[in-house]
RNA sequence: GGAGAGAUGGCCGAGUGGUCUAAGGCGCACGCCUGGAGAGCGUGUAAUCGCCAAAAGCGGUUCGAGGGUUCGAAUCCCUCUCUCUCCGCCA
């Protein structure tokens, strides 16, 4: 959520940045201003008042212990009445400010400079590309028919045991998977991230804080009898350990990555684009966490950005970075680097990483923040995530890509960790 | 699941209705002292909202969370959350 402050000094220019999202609401804008003088006004008016009241309640102890208890029971019946009048203008207060916070949570992430114009992915901006395009026979086999092939993704009995979008994965498949895990992982750790497992049901005051909440909750599972929620992404828990914190600058940046199963309701996106592994509603993926300095963020981004592209690379596979249009960014991010990897026998780029700036606009909602060393002042840090990488569409690449006659050759990087060269 | 104890500042810890403006200690920062360090001495040391152009200053709120009693609550009452101890169950 953008602060108040940025709304309030730079009205026009939120306005002017907010139409590259493609969002106009000019008047929410001013009602959230307008919303803010009155709760001022207020604050204003109860503060006044409970200072009267705190300075007549330690008269009283004074008149009493003086023995004075006329003058004692007059005080009490003044802060009575100002007792009254400070409890309405409170409640007002509470009105007000649940409106306002209703209304701020409304208002999308201000995107950077650098976001091109556009309504859709097919404005997106595509900033590189590497890798061999793979040659394949004519009738090369799409990853659900190899997975059945070499019995090593087993669709129909995770429909048995849970679903549709649940995915089995049978021995070479679940030693890939895991194969995949590690190595993420430890080229994250390499590149000085700390590695953390956390859990994967969040409480609401998480799920609120990285912004599933309010009206997000349909794409979570839930758990009601204990009010927790399937995560979607590590980024939720992740994000979470640094809610209502105070960081050090000297601290800063602090680098955190994570695997975690994800777990997505994905209502109403049947149909297209869901077939094998291209949509599940459990996959696994490894993410990566930074909380930088403001004038460093950009910097962490690059970086980022430059360690998910060695990873592609590393597993060999064809790839594309593309820089989102602003009608295609999600709520909260500033810039989002698409990356999307090459499967041969679909013919289809699969989105496999989405790495984003949120500038400050999660932190204020988590109330992360840090001091400069020596200052007293604290100020909101920025906050920056990516998918480094989620496995599914991954291992589709690798099986479509690398078919042969003789079977199906796993990269070179990840052999030291499945033990085999071959899924035959 | 049963019984009991508890939650106070960065940390430890005192505080059972009225200068709590939260004692004291530790830690940390700065200064004095020192050739330097330490010890010692002194000073300072939370977050957040608002008033003010801003700084300074002033005011409000916050003692696990929320509600209540009272002129006045860290302190009394209610609800909830969490932690610890013992018992039970258990990978």
């Amino acid at each position: 959520m953008l602060t108040l402050t940025v709304i309030r000094e730079n009205r026009d220019e939120v306005i002017r940045r907010l139409a590259k999202k493609k969002f106009t609401n000019t008047a929410l804008i001013d009602q959230i201003i307008a919303l803010d003088d009155q709760r001022r006004s207020l604050q204003v008016q109860s503060d006044q008042l409970q200072a009267e009241s705190n300075r007549l309640s330690k008269e009283i102890g004074i008149l009493i212990k003086n023995g004075n208890p006329d003058g004692a029971q007059q005080a009490k019946e003044r802060t009575a009445r100002i007792k009254e009048e400070v409890k309405n203008l409170l409640d007002q207060m509470d009105e007000v400010t649940a409106r306002l916070q209703e209304l701020l949570v409304q208002i999308p992430n201000l995107p950077h400079d650098s976001v091109p114009e556009g309504a859709g992915a097919e404005s997106n901006v595509k900033v590189k590309e590497g890798g061999l395009m793979p040659v394949l026979p004519e009738n090369a086999w799409p990853h659900w028919d190899l997975g059945k092939k070499y019995n090593i993704i087993d669709f129909e009995t995770g429909t048995k045991l849970t679903g549709a979008g649940f995915p089995l994965f049978r021995a070479k498949g679940a030693k890939l998977e895991r194969a995949l895990i590690n190595f993420f992982l430890d080229e994250a750790i390499k590149a000085g991230y700390q590695e953390v497992l956390p859990p994967l049901m969040v409480n609401e005051d998480s799920a609120f804080a990285t912004g599933q909440l309010p009206d997000k909750e349909g794409q979570m599972y839930q758990v009601p009898v204990d009010n927790l929620y399937l995560i979607p992404t590590a980024e939720v828990p992740v994000t979470n350990i640094f809610r209502d914190v105070i960081l050090e600058a000297d601290e800063l940046p602090v680098k955190t990555v994570a695997y975690s199963p994800c777990f997505r309701r994905e209502a109403g996106s049947y149909g297209k684009d869901v077939r094998g592994l291209n949509r599940v509603h459990q996959f696994d993926k490894v993410e990566i966490v930074q909380i930088a300095h403001p004038e460093k963020s950009y910097q962490a981004l690059d970086e980022m950005v430059a360690h998910v592209e060695m990873l592609v690379k590393k597993l060999q596979l064809p790839y594309r970075i593309m820089k989102l249009c602003g009608g295609d960014m999600s709520f909260t991010s500033a810039l989002t680097y698409d990356f999307e990897v090459y499967a041969a026998a679909q013919k289809k780029w699969l989105e496999v990483s989405s790495v984003s700036n949120f500038e400050s606009f999660q932190a204020n909602r988590l109330k992360l923040r840090f001091r400069e060393n020596g200052s007293k002042k604290t100020q909101l840090a920025h906050t920056l995530n990516g998918s480094a990488l989620a496995l599914p569409r991954i291992v589709a690449a690798i099986l479509e890509n690398n078919q042969t006659d003789r079977g199906i050759a796993v990269p070179a990087v990840l052999i030291p960790y499945t033990d085999f060269e071959w899924i035959d």
